[in-house]
RNA sequence: GGCGGCGUAGCUCAGUGGUAGAGCAGGCGGCUCAUAAUCGCCGGGUCACAGGUUCGAAUCCUGUCGCCGCCA
């Protein structure tokens, strides 16, 4: 192979608020599982972490209405999102949370790096202040009537009615949202600010230089912005009690506003994980390595955070790598309409992983993934996609070659005769689809990627009905043998070039090929102990997987295992039924 | 109001300068190893509309209409 590289793998930090739906798994995360696992194939050193944001007013507005603490509502929610990772096969080497002394600490170096190098200013601003509560009310915290079209229930940082972003000490009759009282009055609260003004400019020589592998939509929005010109301070600091403490004397009151703090995850993450390997430097391949890239998996409402003020952050901070891609995916939308959690128009992963296998929903998310354009996800398409392609196509070519093979060959691969043209071009085919999919994953082009691996498996069963080994075997069982053989080893690469896509298949049919050993990797969940505080995190060894991105060679001779089908054939009706179940559950029924 | 995207076969979409593509759905045929799976063939589009650039435009430019985002 080629130069090892160093590859850091990153997602977006989902909050810790609620399960999460197909939305999120083909907006970020299933993309960047594709692209680590196939890394990792190719031998590169590949880190994937994550964790769940445990800080923010999701949080603590949730817990509020349950009455529990946001920490309660953290350890409800964390473990299941640890879950799902686990049962879709998402491949964390670390996946972690916000609420960690590890955490703060790196959070809290950044601030104050931030802060001794003039990156942090601090200014007067004018909040609502609750005479009841004695306390400041942040965005959220406070309602009243819109200054622009009287909606009556304007939250403090946008009207719902007509959408506007809004400065809370412009409602009119403002309510505490904590007591519900109006004994209000407008304070003035120093607050902390990041200088972007001061980053605009070195973020634009960043940008202007080798983004030609950036999506067009991701760099042009970039671009304006910051030839705008218009980047100015954002508080960083706020007066609330759940999240990190300002590290700076005499504001240890205050908050780290969470939107500053969650993406230095990023970094921490690593961190954490190297203490944990016990290599406590070890995260240094991934941040001082010039040549390492890093890889940001987000959906399109993130864009500003990861090619603004990330980068901005880590160029304020000095001496750490700035993205090398940030291949943000556009929406997915459900049966014509915004998934919408409010509206109960979802379909979450941990539910529908209770009626359907992963690879099914990995294969039609993949297949769909929202990277040029907002899609459509049905139902039908659904039980389309795994009864005609992942079934019919793939699963079925499989089946047809090892039951052949299973019943005429004693249960082994069988010694090959010559080669004739058609043997020699599939499994050329065969070779060079490793070269063409791998180029499209190196670009992030999933769909493109496993549109290729899916053309191969066609190719295959075209071949197999020219050549016709079941009359074959009637009078020249050799030529039945090469048949096969070819059949049986094109089936072996179609089993690597699919892995990265159908983890828990290519392993099944890795042992129905006579193979031992774990092609999947290993996950297990770890507690974490620190000074003060446990969590719980996921993690992930893929290093002693028995292939790589390469055309295998399967030997003649092997045994091979009773095959199986790979997938199940869904009923037809599934699709009626499930978006049913839809419409009853966003009707409250 | 500003910025951006989209508008290609019945459906879902691919295709960024060189004689319109795929899958599905529909029709016909072959095969029977395989989860009635597979393979071949056929029909079907003024590439939203109008101008322009070009030897040549779905592809570049301008405008119009429709849909959708983001921002103000």
């Amino acid at each position: 192979m080629t130069k090892r590289l160093n590859i850091l793998v990153t997602t977006a930090w989902p909050y810790c608020n609620g399960d999460l739906h197909i939305g999120h798994i083909a907006g970020a995360y299933l993309g960047a599982d594709i692209f680590a696992r196939y890394q990792r194939l190719r031998g590169h050193n590949v880190l994937m972490v994550s964790g769940s944001d445990t800080h923010g007013t999701p949080i603590t507005v949730r817990a509020e209405e349950e009455g529990v603490t946001p920490r309660e509502i953290v350890d409800r929610y964390h473990p299941r999102i640890i879950r799902l990772w686990q049962e879709l096969g998402i491949t964390f080497d670390l996946y972690t949370e916000t609420d960690t002394e590890n955490h703060w600490r790196v959070s809290q170096d950044f601030f104050l790096t931030h802060w001794k190098k003039g990156y942090i200013y601090k200014d007067v601003m004018r909040q609502w202040y609750c005479l009841t509560d004695e306390q400041f009310l942040a965005d959220r915290y406070v309602e009243g009537t819109c200054p622009y079209c009287g909606f009556p229930e304007a939250r403090g940082d946008q009207c719902d009615n007509c959408g506007r972003i809004l400065d809370a000490i412009e409602l009119k009759n403002p309510r505490c949202r904590i007591c519900g009282g109006t004994n209000l009055e407008i304070r003035e609260t120093e607050h902390f600010f990041l200088d972007l003004a001061k980053l605009n400019e070195p973020l634009l020589e960043w940008i202007r230089e080798d983004k030609e592998h950036w999506r067009p939509k991701v760099l042009n929005y970039t671009r304006a912005q910051l030839e705008s010109g218009e980047l100015r301070g954002r508080p960083i600091s706020r007066d609330i009690t759940w999240g990190i403490t300002v590290p700076v004397p005499g504001y240890e009151h205050k908050r780290i506003y969470v939107w500053y703090e969650a993406v230095i995850g990023y970094f921490s993450a690593t961190v954490e994980w190297s203490n944990i390997v016990g290599e406590p430097d070890a995260w240094k391949t991934w941040w001082k390595d010039p040549a390492a890239r890093t890889y940001y998996f987000i959906g399109k409402d993130n864009i500003p955070f990861h090619t603004i003020i990330w980068p901005g952050m880590l160029i304020g901070y000095g001496d750490l790598n700035l993205p090398y891609d940030v291949p943000a995916n556009e929406y997915l939308n459900v049966e014509g309409r915004q998934l919408s959690k409010s509206r109960r128009w979802v379909i979450e992963v941990l539910d529908v992983l209770e009626r359907y296998d992963p690879d099914p929903w990995r294969y039609t998310l993949a297949a769909i993934m929202p990277e040029a354009g907002d899609v459509n996800f049905t139902w039908e398409e659904f039980v389309r996609r795994n009864n005609d392609e992942l079934v019919a196509t793939w699963g079925n070519l499989a089946n047809r070659v090892l039951n052949f093979a299973y019943r005429n060959f004693d249960g082994r691969v069988p010694q090959p005769g010559p080669f004739d043209d058609l043997d020699t071009a599939l499994l050329r085919a065969s070779e060079e689809a490793f070269d063409t999919v791998g180029r499209h994953i190196d670009a992030v082009q999933i769909r493109a990627a496993l549109r290729e691996v899916r053309r191969l498996a066609e190719e295959a069963n075209k071949y197999l009905n020219v050549k016709e080994p079941w009359k074959q075997i009637k009078g020249n069982r050799e030529a039945a043998a090469t048949t096969i053989y070819v059949a049986l080893q094109v089936v072996d690469r179609l089993k690597v070039l699919f892995t990265p896509f159908l983890p828990f298949s290519s392993q099944k049919l890795h042992e129905y090929l006579g193979y031992e050993g774990n092609i999947m990797g290993r996950q297990w969940t770890e507690e974490i102990e620190e000074e003060q505080k446990k969590h719980l995190v996921l993690r992930y060894d893929g290093s002693d997987i028995p292939v790589r991105w390469e055309p295998s060679t399967l030997p003649p001779g092997q045994q091979l295992r009773k095959p199986k089908p790979l997938f199940r054939k869904l009923d037809p009706s599934v699709a009626e039924e499930e978006v049913e179940r839809m419409l009853r559950m966003a009707s409250g029924r």
